[in-house]
DNA sequence: GGTTTTGGTTCAAAAAAGCAACCGACGTCT
DNA sequence: AGACGTCGGTTGCTTTTTTGAACCAAAACC
């Protein structure tokens, strides 16, 4: 993996962690039910080094969690912790673009589908907390409390460039 | 960026195209209102090398379009296509995952509001057509008409393993 | 007790990223 | 008109990552 980003900044701080080609694809993996460092090689294609330490970065940043499986030593179960399942609507988006974006309608090679209802999975839906559609001249990006001041300065520049943008 | 992934899946195609350190900074900067090549190598850090590189690939994938904006020439913006502003939901499920697991409550650099109501920007929910919640054992994969057969074994295997898991 | 599976580690070679220097066509200022 | 700065790169070199294969010890299986 690349040099790490250092701004204060939710993209560049999960980019740091996911930001790779394989890291997800792990992650997918997972989602489908693999447990086993055998099973994660096998289904994407990894080098056994890349995996053992994209494994342990993660086990390392709470993503995964490692367990011992054998009676007493050298098998292991990697199971997603909490935050490793919280991943799921950032996986759902992704399968939503891949889908659409790089293979198209009728050309999608996976489908999500309401495993009650058997129905597929309707498009993330970005809304406000009166539950309006919201389009991107509706987002607007506010420092929090953890910004410093190169983000702020960043943010009033945004808000700035896309005011002119927007014609406002 | 390493090499690609061959294998017919809406993750692994989004991620030949996004899996990688620098692409989703570029487009978080295209989100924040800059348009021109020096606007995004000095918001990102990028190297001019990369940068380029990186804007001509997503300009051939069609997530960016270049306009010409000199009198006769030299001078560019880059502005994000429709297939571009549709990640829009990608990046907030990014933001919202960054802001909770990578810093954590009261620690978000970046906060995303509703530009009408000033509130903030709720999680995105995962929902089916019929608006119920859907948690991970809800969601099911399904071959879609541009899985090979790989893909279909790959899923059915996926079902046998998360039906076990799942103590089905 | 012998073989296979598991979960790695190590090493060399290839690929990609990082970094600084350079460049020509505009733009701008005077 | 001339000088100087800006824009959008390209080139070449160094450092870091990735790849791919070989190797390994402990457990599990037969």
């Amino acid at each position: 993996m690349a040099r790490k980003h250092t701004q204060p900044c939710p993209i560049a701080g999960a980019l740091n962690l996911l930001g790779d080609q394989w890291t997800l694809m792990i992650v997918r993996e997972a989602f489908y039910g693999s447990s086993r460092f055998g099973d994660f090689q096998k289904h994407t294609g990894i080098s056994k080094n890349l995996l053992a330490e994209r494994l342990s970065m993660l086990v390392a940043e709470g993503v995964f969690r490692k367990i011992d499986i054998g009676d007493q030593g050298t098998r292991y179960a990697y199971a997603l912790t909490r935050k490793g399942r919280s991943l799921r609507t950032l996986m759902v988006a992704l399968y939503q673009w891949g889908n659409e974006h790089v293979f198209g309608a009728g050309a999608e090679p996976v489908l999500l589908v309401d495993r009650q209802s058997g129905d597929q999975i309707p498009p993330l839906r970005l809304a406000s907390s009166s539950g309006r559609d919201l389009e991107d001249h509706d987002i607007l990006f506010r420092p929090g409390p953890g910004a410093d001041e190169a983000v702020r300065r960043r943010l009033a520049k945004a808000l700035k460039d896309r005011g002119s943008r927007d014609g406002a």
